[in-house]
DNA sequence: TTGACATAGTTTCAGATGAAACTACTTTTG
DNA sequence: CAAAAGTAGTTTCATCTGAAACTATGTCAA
């Protein structure tokens, strides 16, 4: 991949050329594919968890009792798939519910001692990837481009509504 | 989204405190999901192309005549993805085949006039969104971000295969 | 040659996904 | 308070996906 190349250049006709490999959306799908990849080799084959299981069980592990909506809330993802999530989850016994008083509609969730186990096992593990991922950089090198994806994702959303 | 505050921080407890909102990753995720909404905006509503009937049209957009194993070696898609595209351009009539005189197994393709059309209709507005994306940064921002990307990505493919 | 293996592209199958409809409960309004 | 409107969570349905099987063709080696 050429990070130098622009995407754009002027060939005769009037249509400037385009190379997808220097596109930035392009360069960002790749990006995340291989970080994405990485991720998941903790938690697919050694637990036969899927991405939102994974996702879920990260903002139960964090959190003292729950509803779905608050999970909704902390990971941008969508009710759907945290519902389903949840079903899985407590299928294996590792989601421990209560009733909320304040609300019969939801339930208060939480990790059980073996989802807290499992739980255990990979964040040391996610921790170590993430260090092994950015090893590479510095630490101003790892701020900065947290940084700069947090400045064009906004642009991106910004685009999206108005 | 908080990008100063690190992944991990060790509580009382043996097990280091995980905070989803600052693994690389997710970051890595929401920066990809947004960016990548703003770009399906282009091609989805307007020509009802999905996301790899769009990147197999600016393959073929950019290069005269190549097979459907090309565009899979100059794209990171996959084959099969690759193959549906192509049957729903061909639907469209945006796609003009030839037989493949060195191996009959593959034909020859390029964007039919009408394709061509809806592809320089794209391209510019590709552009344009990928300048309003990148608004906010400098050209040495671009770069570094551009840079820093890749260096992820490949310490990212390196941790999946070895 | 010709049989064994490899490759190009398609189809099948078994999930993954999300929008919309739905059920149950809660809040607001008249 | 009762009806209307809203919200939490689940299920349905209509794709979207990709791994694996499959068909057709090509290459290699004896």
């Amino acid at each position: 991949m050429d990070q130098s190349a622009d995407t754009k250049s002027h060939g005769a006709a009037g249509t400037p050329d385009f190379m997808l490999q220097a596109f930035f959306p392009y360069l960002a799908r790749v990006f995340y594919t291989h970080v994405s990849g990485a991720v998941s080799g903790l938690y697919e084959e050694p637990f036969g968890m899927k991405r939102y299981e994974w996702r879920t069980m990260a903002i139960l592990g964090q959190n003292p009792a729950m509803t779905a909506s608050d999970i909704v809330a902390a990971s941008s993802m969508d009710k759907v798939s945290v519902s389903r999530a949840i079903t899985a989850l407590r299928g294996r016994g590792w989601i421990a519910e209560r009733a909320n008083k304040a609300d019969a509609r939801s339930r208060l969730l939480r990790l059980s001692r073996s989802g807290r186990e499992v739980y255990e096992t990979l964040v040391p593990q996610m921790i170590a990837l993430e260090e092994k991922l950015l090893a590479d950089l510095s630490d101003t090198e790892i701020g900065t481009l947290k940084a700069l994806m947090a400045r064009v994702a906004a642009s991106a959303a910004a685009l999206r509504d108005g």
